[in-house]
DNA sequence: CACGAGATGTAGACTAAGTCTAAATCATGA
DNA sequence: TCATGATTTAGACTTAGTCTACATCTCGTG
């Protein structure tokens, strides 16, 4: 998971977990997935309306959504920049990111 | 619903309905609510991991999410600029915004 | 007016993500 | 060896959201 290039679920890390592990709980994936994000070593994202994903690559970077697949690819953080920020006075920004829809070419 | 400025969720605007229509059920406003969206009279939010959320704000604008209080507050789409958006050959981008988290001063 | 067809609304079962709890199992060190 | 605490577990529970089959409403036609 750690390593994982993707933006797992917690139910599919749980069923790629099983097929090692066929014993392992639900439950200890959940836990287990919410005290690596508590302790900083994994991400969640809410971007999709039917699970949180967790996200492995701890640089910060930007999101593109592919709306036909459903994919969610990384966008490194220097290829586009947030201009202008200092105009959110009246807000303490801990973190922000760039969130773009739409589809892949080819 | 199409003129609140907050982004309620379909269970809060169930319950703020049926004030007025007790009788409405929660399949007609989920059913309304997405009809809605297919037609581009609200947009959906996936920015909370217990629900979706709709955007009666039609203009292009980011948010911000005070974590504290969970609150989603409306950003104006020229109060910061995303630059070098045309590094993004290879996706076609049909929408974008800047999410920020963090937590309001005072 | 009577009636039938389509559209719209409704109740409530169902699904699935996520949490919680209480019990079982494991680890450790006296 | 055994007591104690930590970890893992099964499965109940909660809740957002969907689905289906039925009820009701609308409206044009004979
Ligand atoms: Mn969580
Ligand atoms: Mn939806
Ligand atoms: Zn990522
Ligand atoms: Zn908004």
């Amino acid at each position: 998971m750690l390593t994982t290039k993707e933006h797992p679920s917690a139910d599919r890390v749980w069923k790629t977990v099983a097929e090692s592990f066929p014993a392992i709980s639900r439950a200890t994936v959940y836990n287990t997935l919410n005290l690596f994000v508590e302790k900083g070593l994994l991400r969640e994202l809410h971007l999709d309306p039917d699970s949180v994903v967790f996200d492995p690559k701890l640089e910060t970077h930007h999101h593109f959504i592919d709306e036909a697949t459903g994919a969610i690819h990384d966008i490194p953080w220097d290829r586009v920049q947030v201009c202008n920020l200092e105009s959110m006075r009246g807000f303490k920004v801990r973190e922000y990111q760039v969130v773009m829809r739409g589809t892949k070419r080819h």
